[in-house]
RNA sequence: GGCUCGGUAGCUCAGUUGGUAGAGCAAAGGACUGAAAAUCCUUGUGUCGCCGGUUCGAUUCCGGCCUGCGCCA
């Protein structure tokens, strides 16, 4: 099986750039693991690797789909698997970036987006409430209901769409899968003492308004279609209360901190419990000193989970 | 200097007719299979400003002190 190498963890410790350095040493390939990144609009407040950043490496699955697309892990999922497959076909090394879990845990995976399961009859429990819909997937599906929490309707509520679209509950499709990772991975995790992150996060959102994030997401914000899931996105969805006036700019800054703060805290714990993990970090760790760490454990033995 | 109202969790504040306290926010931890930068769950011990007094017992009542806001001089 040939091996790949995953690098993930908290945002603004430096993925993108160990990757590209990562690369040079072992005719690496990137691609992008970052659910954002795939928008070709959205780049300064991704955070997106600039041109002249990437030193000749190749970088797939970047800018792929415009705002006004939508997409999801389904799609991520099949345009990485292909690029993948192809990256190992010419003998070279796929380096997956990013820091959405679920997107990376989607390609190494075995998870099954099958084409019987819709998502799009959900508009017509728009006015149930939570209690009701969970009353109906433990009618539908009582493991899976056991499993989700009432409260949380987006997945009560896919959990009900995926019964009522494919005549198969939830569970059923889950023990289809083997649940095994679908290639040999080397997951590497950058992560930073909270302080040092903290400081981190609120320096690059400083200089990601410097930058001219503002425009971005003006422009942004005029061409979306409006259930686009990029509008989501911190250091974009925070403008809109900042637009209509509710907020003011001090508070707009505040606020994009705070959620790329919290979204750090849930990577960590993505990372740190859905994958066999080496972490290093980046503030007391030089760049070349982890290169150098993980062509060792690279050219090592195997890290399955 | 005088008067008033305050000083309780990191912040904003409730509250205890005397039996050592609880909300919101912040924060921390966790879950995660078609919105995932999304969504959801769990977690509240703090000299109740300081020193005395009354009391079996004071954060609560009384006195003094320190301190903040406001008003008056």
């Amino acid at each position: 099986m040939s091996k790949i190498i995953v690098i993930g963890g908290q945002t603004a410790t430096g993925k993108s750039k160990l990757a590209v350095e990562l690369a040079k040493k072992i005719n690496g390939i990137i691609i992008n693991g970052d659910s954002m990144q795939v928008y070709k609009e959205m780049n300064i407040g991704t955070a997106k690797i600039k041109e002249e950043g990437k030193g000749g490496i190749s970088h797939y699955l970047f800018d792929i789909v415009s705002v006004k697309d939508s997409f999801s892990v389904a799609e991520y999922k099949e345009l990485a698997t292909k690029k993948i497959n192809e990256i190992i076909e010419q003998k070279r090394v796929p380096i997956i970036v990013g820091g959405t879990g679920l997107y990376l845990r989607s390609v190494l995976y075995d998870y099954d987006f099958n084409k019987e399961i819709k998502n799009d009859s959900l508009a017509k429990y728009g006015d149930k409430t939570n209690q009701e819909l969970y009353d109906l997937l433990k009618k539908y599906d009582l493991d899976s209901a056991l499993q989700i929490h009432p409260n949380n309707r987006k997945r009560v509520l896919r959990a009900i769409s995926i019964y009522e679209s494919s005549g198969k509950t939830k569970t059923y499709w889950l023990s289809k899968q083997k649940h095994k990772l679908a290639y040999d991975c080397l997951f590497i995790g950058l992560t930073m003492d909270r302080k040092n992150l903290y400081n981190s996060i609120n320096k690059r959102v400083d200089e990601m308004f410097l930058e001219g994030l503002e425009a971005e997401v003006r422009t942004i914000i005029k061409s979306a279609s409006p259930n686009s899931t990029c509008l989501q996105a911190i250091g974009y969805k925070e403008f809109i209360p900042y637009f209509s006036g509710l907020i003011n700019k001090e508070q707009l800054v505040e606020l994009i901190k705070k959620n790329t703060r919290r979204y750090a805290k849930r990577q960590y714990t993505f990372f740190n419990n859905q994958f066999k993990v080496t972490w290093y970090d980046t503030n007391t760790h030089s760049l070349t000193d982890i290169v150098n760490k993980i062509i060792i454990d690279y050219q090592g033995g195997k890290n399955d989970k």
